[in-house]
DNA sequence: CATTATTATGACCGCTCGGTCACTCCAGGT
DNA sequence: ACCTGGAGTGACCGAGCGGTCATAATAATG
């Protein structure tokens, strides 16, 4: 945790010093980010990092806490989770998961480096594996709800989702980097938003065209 | 390139270079890996790497040309690619890097480590996107002959094809990292290839019960 | 203004790393 | 037995890192 001095900081110094960290903490590996570099882009003195952090690993999880805690935003919107249909509570977490790249797309980057990063089991072990257990008991249920098909294991549904929704903010980072209107966060018109939609379409009913159907095996 | 030195080696000698050099780097990423505890698990002075190699990215590079020829042999098994069925091309590509992950597990980790790594740019700036232009022509030529969806933008047919893809072969050395039998490398009984299966289903048909169809949008 | 408490600083420390090099070792030719 | 040249070695070097600390600057207090 920070030390007191940090919260003492006036507001724009405190911004100041956030947004250095994150612009390198977002952009470098964790073992790639110096003290340094980080106290140089914030306009102050390496050891004045030391009267704010205890040390490097501090501030980076100060970060994370900051990251964590807007993406929870995004996602405490769609409480209607949990409910009978799969699709449409996947649709909810794909969506959210979409506005925060989009909207907070340096905290997105922080927080994709640290799931892939080493440093995640020195702070937080099983990150992945709570999204995942997360994703596996929804896909249980809509297995014994039969709304997903019967022929295809758990396990291979689970990496199915688990593996296009991780990435997918990445994706829509890499595609729309540029020029986006940040404007309607919800409208269906949203580009962003019409991503989701095809998404999820992709993974109700796959690439075939319709009216193909599987054969049984 | 490796000096001479190290090709006059007895095969022995240089085979426990190569083993140990691949442990580390399969395991750690390139900036975790010291050239000492490289020598060290080879049982050789550091002095030594040097009289072989470059410096430590020549070792890196050699080990990844090694990687690469490996997975080129069980790509270039199946020849067949470029025909009508996008699907029945996607299923060989698939199946040839699952046999690869299981067949050459410490390569795959390699290979898979270093497509994440910021050497890559140092080495290979495009490997990335390299194997997406492939995928990218596939996919647009199946759309061309309404082999897809005509309603899933190419775009992100790329994304979810690249993804399930690039991922898959993780996913297998995730679930089957313990014992599984070695034999049978392409008998439909072998378990990897029953995944390839469930995955060719999954991406052309989706998860949806069969008999659900996408309403138009 | 003087005194004290707090914050800011950069020189410095110990450590690890990639890489070098003077030296040793050893096999084979004469 | 001697020489020679390639192979093997580990002490050593400079650079960069995270982290410390004596000191300086600043703010707060009376």
């Amino acid at each position: 945790m920070p030390k007191s001095t940090f919260f003492n900081l006036p507001e724009t110094k405190r911004r100041r010093i956030i947004d250095a960290a994150l612009e390198e903490f977002s952009s470098k590996n964790y073992d790639q980010v110096s003290v340094s570099s980080v106290a140089d882009a914030a306009g102050i003195a390496k050891g004045s990092i030391y009267q704010y952090f205890d040390d490097k690993l501090d501030l980076y999880r100060y970060l994370l806490d900051c990251a964590i805690g807007e993406k929870l935003a995004y996602f405490s919107d769609g409480v209607t989770l949990g409910g009978e249909d799969l699709f449409e509570d996947l649709e909810v977490l794909t969506a959210a998961g979409a506005r925060f790249a989009r909207d907070r797309p340096r905290y997105h980057e922080l927080a994709a480096r640290f799931a892939e990063s080493p440093v995640r089991e020195r702070i937080l072990p099983d990150l992945k594996d709570q999204s995942a257990a997360f994703l596996r008991h929804m896909v249980d249920r809509a297995h014994d709800l039969g709304r997903i098909r019967g022929d295809v294991s758990p396990k291979l549904a689970l990496y199915f989702l688990n593996t296009l929704l991780s990435e997918f903010g990445t994706y829509l980072l890499r595609e729309y980097a540029a020029d986006w209107n940040r404007v309607g966060s919800e409208d269906a018109c949203d580009p962003v938003m019409r991503e989701v939609g095809e998404l999820m379409r992709l993974i109700r009913f796959g690439l075939a065209p319709t009216g193909e159907v599987p054969e049984d095996d």
